[in-house]
DNA sequence: CAAATGTATGATCATTTGTTCATGTATACA
DNA sequence: TGTATACATGAACAAATGATCATACATTTG
């Protein structure tokens, strides 16, 4: 048998440690995990909703956000005045979930 | 049943979203993801073997080392003239195993 | 159309990260 | 003890990233 914590034989061409490393890079860091975190559980929200529920400013905010959908991790799309964002790749949530599991952080 | 495949809720604490973004920011580099791998596959390396199986440079791969071990990701141990190198943090692999598998990368 | 609201963008600056090079330190061995 | 091997370290610099500010753009509403 095969335990669900054991993990496979890591493999990977050059290139696709490239791209794992984009990804980390592109997510390591706590405004955008806790974005992360917040689209995790609901779905899908506006820049504002964002902007309050994390108390980041719009700007700096909305920098965050296009980078993160240029990278391919999040969606968005516009619904009157307001821009709403939601998970992409939800792959990065388990990802999360996986250190956030470790005892010793 | 839970399966396997979904994840709980993600709901960290601006102290835990910090010290996953650390991490996560500590092995978002090509060459330090090779270096995981590569000791998830081995035990144990000195880093001659480490230099010469990614063809990086001692210098710089020592940099690499250090930091990682620095921050709790590798462990190290003399014999001889050599350190060898180790994971410490082995959810590490796990993260970059998540990555890897998706489809679009 | 004008004003208000929601969001994006670009410039600028400070900080961090990655790399290189030169040199230092530890161990082994002649 | 001197020399070779294995690794670490620090300075210096380039490049990437993060934050702030001012401003632009799009949509709705009066």
């Amino acid at each position: 048998m095969t335990p669900t914590t054991t993990s496979a034989d890591l493999n990977l061409t050059t290139e696709k440690m490239e791209k794992v490393a984009f990804i980390l890079k592109t997510t390591a860091h706590p405004t955008r995990i806790a974005i992360v975190q917040l689209l995790s559980n609901h779905e899908s929200l506006s820049v504002t909703d964002i902007s309050e529920k994390l108390g980041v400013e719009q700007s700096l905010l909305s920098h965050h956000l296009t980078g993160m959908k240029l990278k391919g991790i999040l969606n968005s799309s516009r619904d009157g005045k307001n821009i709403f964002y939601s998970l992409k790749m939800r792959e990065v949530v388990d990802v999360i979930q996986c250190l956030a599991g470790c005892t010793f952080l």
